[in-house]
DNA sequence: AGGCGCTTGTGAAGACGTGCACAAATCGCG
DNA sequence: CGCGATTTGTGCACGTCTTCACAAGCGCCT
């Protein structure tokens, strides 16, 4: 693992941006913002101070203005940030500002979800190809889509520069198509499938588990239980919460 | 910090152990542990060690070793964990010896596919209701579950200790899901609709949403890019940055 | 019994992330 | 034109997470 650390770069004087390097965390807050902007956009907003943004994205505010700025960003001090510039920052960016092609691999019953989803559309990304190994599923069309054989990839991806490659398929499945995402040059995989994957150096991966979300959700549910469950002789209070828990991912009890 | 008693050995059902405090970066990391025993176990390994487990489970031996000295673990030195022993100990402290009851409430396209995946039911959750305010939809089986209206959530959990709420409707309708499920006892909700949820103290929510990790994805493809492109002769030169970026949830590069 | 190799558990150090609190900047208005 | 109200951008301190490195413990083999 090489690791290089990289202080200044101050490079951000060019009106056309070079791509400071971004705290992961609030990579993956921006997001959030984006969305929340777009949401402010569309009920007429032109500006939102950071208080106001950061309460529709649920964060802290003082957070939010850091990772603001550290992508260089263009708040007026005593109004607030313009929407649209900010929208325009952000999407550039996260790279969105050119729609970037998706291969679903697997279309069962997940992939079936996955390919209806006008999410991908409306947030910029474009589903390029559905790939599955069944040969029944082969032809069926989903959306305006055909679905193909997976082995067929070598040929989606000499047709379209593939960004992204998601798997849904079942976990055995899963490191075989990684390979051969990772074969026709796929730098990045979203997998759904319950497993670890093995790629190369510079490639990617997310995973999103749905047991690992509700099994997280059972700890604190557990958690919660045991602390009631205290016998009332001389339990400590507990309805001031003993620190209350912030995850990456968790928001507790955001307030009206 | 070691005198430890034994949280898990022989009849733990009774007094309930107060719960170590584990730190939530620990608590999301013990899922994969769990799945990654689980496999172990069914390819007939008895013990494993730190290095065997940490490999499968995709993370750094020493957290590994960590995150489960933390709930005061068994291992034995020069040996490694017993797996059996070690499963159950995880599923103890995340809750999972008693079958939680899971709420999905929106039967729609996504809906769906939750209901008919098996991954509930294999990692310890049971879907007890399937629920939808679109009456066409009310009636309608799906793998043995009948819907119902989301008005029934009352009756349900009059029926049933729910102890997870499952949103997967529109992004418009989740916070009035939401707070029906509280209103009823929920505590803990997982929210497939890309929105913010307000939700009152001493209620979890976890999300999932697609887009955001796409587009997480589509930064460090255009970091990537950035990288490659080296442009000589002026144009949008940008800072040579080396790479090497490692995330919360990003796995990266793991070798062979 | 004793030594040896292997593996755990953990102290310490450093990287990273968070949130407070406030100076600097900007606007609107008298 | 200056002043007060407002809001950004950030220095700083603190907490959390990660990783290294190694002593202590365990089992096996001789
Ligand atoms: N269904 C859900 O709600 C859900 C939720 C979370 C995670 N997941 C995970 O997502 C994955 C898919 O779940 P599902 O319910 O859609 O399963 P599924 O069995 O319905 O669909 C899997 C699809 O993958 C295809 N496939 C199998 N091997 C393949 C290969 N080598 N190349 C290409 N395609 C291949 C199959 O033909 C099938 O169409 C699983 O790993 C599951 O654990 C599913
Ligand atoms: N489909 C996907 O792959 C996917 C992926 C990620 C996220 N999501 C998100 O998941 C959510 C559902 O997506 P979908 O594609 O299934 O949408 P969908 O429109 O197919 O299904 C939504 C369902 O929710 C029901 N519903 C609406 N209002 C309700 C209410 N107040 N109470 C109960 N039920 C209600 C509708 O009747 C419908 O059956 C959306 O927020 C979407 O953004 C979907």
């Amino acid at each position: 693992m090489s690791q290089h650390r990289h202080p200044g770069a101050p490079g951000r004087a060019g009106a056309v941006p070079a791509l400071p390097d971004l705290p992961e965390a609030t990579v993956a807050r921006l997001p959030e913002y984006l969305r929340a902007l777009h949401n402010l956009a569309d009920a007429g907003h032109e500006t939102v101070s950071s208080e106001g943004l950061s309460a529709a994205a649920g964060v802290n505010s003082a957070k939010l203005r850091k990772d603001l700025s550290h992508l260089g960003s263009y708040g007026t001090r005593g109004v607030g940030y313009d929407v649209a510039l900010l929208i325009e920052q952000i999407e550039y960016v996260l790279g969105l500002t050119q729609r970037r092609a998706v291969a679903l691999v697997g279309v069962g019953n997940l992939g079936h979800a996955l390919a209806g989803y006008d999410g991908f559309a409306s947030r910029g990304f474009r589903i390029a190809a559905l790939l599955d190994a069944d040969p029944s599923r082969v032809g069926e069309e989903i959306n305006g889509l055909v679905v193909r054989h997976v082995d067929d990839l070598p040929t989606v991806a000499a047709e379209e520069s593939l960004a992204i490659g998601v798997i849904a398929t079942p976990a055995a499945a899963a490191q075989q198509v990684a390979d051969q995402l990772v074969a026709v040059g796929v730098t990045s995989i979203l997998n759904f499938a319950p497993c670890v994957l093995s790629v190369p150096e510079g490639v990617d991966v997310r995973k999103v588990d749905l047991a690992i979300e509700l099994q997280i959700l059972s700890f604190h549910e557990h958690r919660k239980a045991s602390l009631t469950a205290l016998p009332a002789t001389g339990g400590t209070a507990l309805t001031a919460l003993p620190g209350g828990f912030a995850a990456t991912d968790t928001q507790e009890a955001i307030g009206t």
